[in-house]
DNA sequence: TTCATAAGTAAGTACTTACTTACCAATAGG
DNA sequence: CCTATTGGTAAGTAAGTACTTACTTATGAA
């Protein structure tokens, strides 16, 4: 028989956090039962109430941990860097298309947040999303300046683009259309980029 | 003192669905209890146990409401017949944007089924979800047959087009993002029906 | 009028939920 | 070695949960 082995408090509670984080996010908050998250952490559900006071407070370390990873803004902003033009849109679109097709963890803790209306949504909106929304205006500023792009309205055409990858991104993935309709990744981002540059594009010598 | 009135059996019935419609588009089917379904519609809870063999056979009956009714796309159809080019995809655009500004029930029904994997997903990708793909990509294919477009994948344009108003419509109405950014629909209609249709529109005469 | 039937309820049942209590055992520092 | 502290549990509790039972009352056709 092995050996109980004790852990540290701080182990305990980000295994607790991991393992609440994977079930709400496949379940949702009130799909998710204290037991279960017990279970899955491999100890017994009294222990979760040493580390955290309820439910919620379960939930609001979970919300905090996803926000503070300010990793997911700095991967796309690296992937993005030196690039310019079509390349970096069809980065950014790539970089989504990747994200979901490994892990959809948190993209559904962020639709059920939404939906059940906890507050991490709204905390999502004000840090990774305005984030990502800023990056692309940025470019599209740019692309302006230098006369590349036609004078349009940046924040909306921003919203025009992070729409047709993420709404691509969230149906394939979350709805589930890849059962019925799929596309080579490259493909994809290269034809969202294309549609939307062509668009926003000036035509030069006419 | 009011006399007490009684319903014949199938409006009591279609008030039930109506009143669990709308709990369960505002809470999911897991964080909607009989109980409140009972107090909604008027009734005692066991009433509901009369009609509907269980709780999901309930859920099961809004979902057959939702699929049937083909109001949806016969309205959008009708917005578009007679349209072609630019003022098809505004007319597009527009209705879904008028639509999710009036009401999100569906959509957040939609969305909470997907998350917590009912069937009722599925049967709108293959109902609803396909016809309205189908609409776009018509119009696409119409386009490229008469020249009009480059000759780009029907399927996947269609699905940019969709996925930006429709990306657009669920952040602003059900992650809350009106709060922050908001532009008149019109104008929101306009630009992405512009964005997109500069995107595949062949430039003629150079 | 009569009465079978359909519409409705109050008060349960068996079970699950989030959360507590009272207690136990491994470990580290003296 | 001892003992305070910390990590951990078994066995609760009160308040829900979906669903049932046994019963009442309105309605409409005969």
């Amino acid at each position: 028989m092995a050996a109980k082995k004790r852990i540290s408090g701080e182990e305990r509670k980000e295994r607790i956090v991991r393992a609440a984080e994977n079930l709400f996010s496949k379940k949702g908050f009130k799909g998710t039962t204290t037991k279960e998250v017990a279970k899955a952490a491999g100890i017994s559900e009294a222990v979760i109430f040493r580390y955290f006071a309820d439910k919620s407070d379960l939930y609001a370390a979970i919300i905090n941990r996803c926000c503070d990873d300010k990793h997911g803004n700095l991967k796309l902003e690296g992937r993005v860097k030196g690039k310019s033009g079509k390349g970096a849109f069809i980065a950014i679109a790539d970089y989504f298309l990747e994200l979901y097709a490994e892990d959809t963890t948190f993209a559904r803790l962020l639709l059920f947040s939404a939906l059940e209306k906890h507050k991490f949504s709204d905390m999502f909106i004000e840090s990774r999303g305005v984030e990502t929304l800023k990056l692309v205006c940025g470019l599209i500023k740019d692309g302006i300046k230098r006369s590349e792009f036609k004078r349009i309205d940046p924040e909306l055409s921003a919203r025009a683009f992070l729409g047709m990858v993420l709404h691509y991104c969230m149906t394939q993935e979350i709805l589930g259309f890849k059962r019925f309709f799929s596309r080579p990744r490259k493909k994809v981002a290269e034809a969202f980029a294309g549609i939307f540059l062509n668009g926003i594009f000036k035509e030069k010598a006419r």
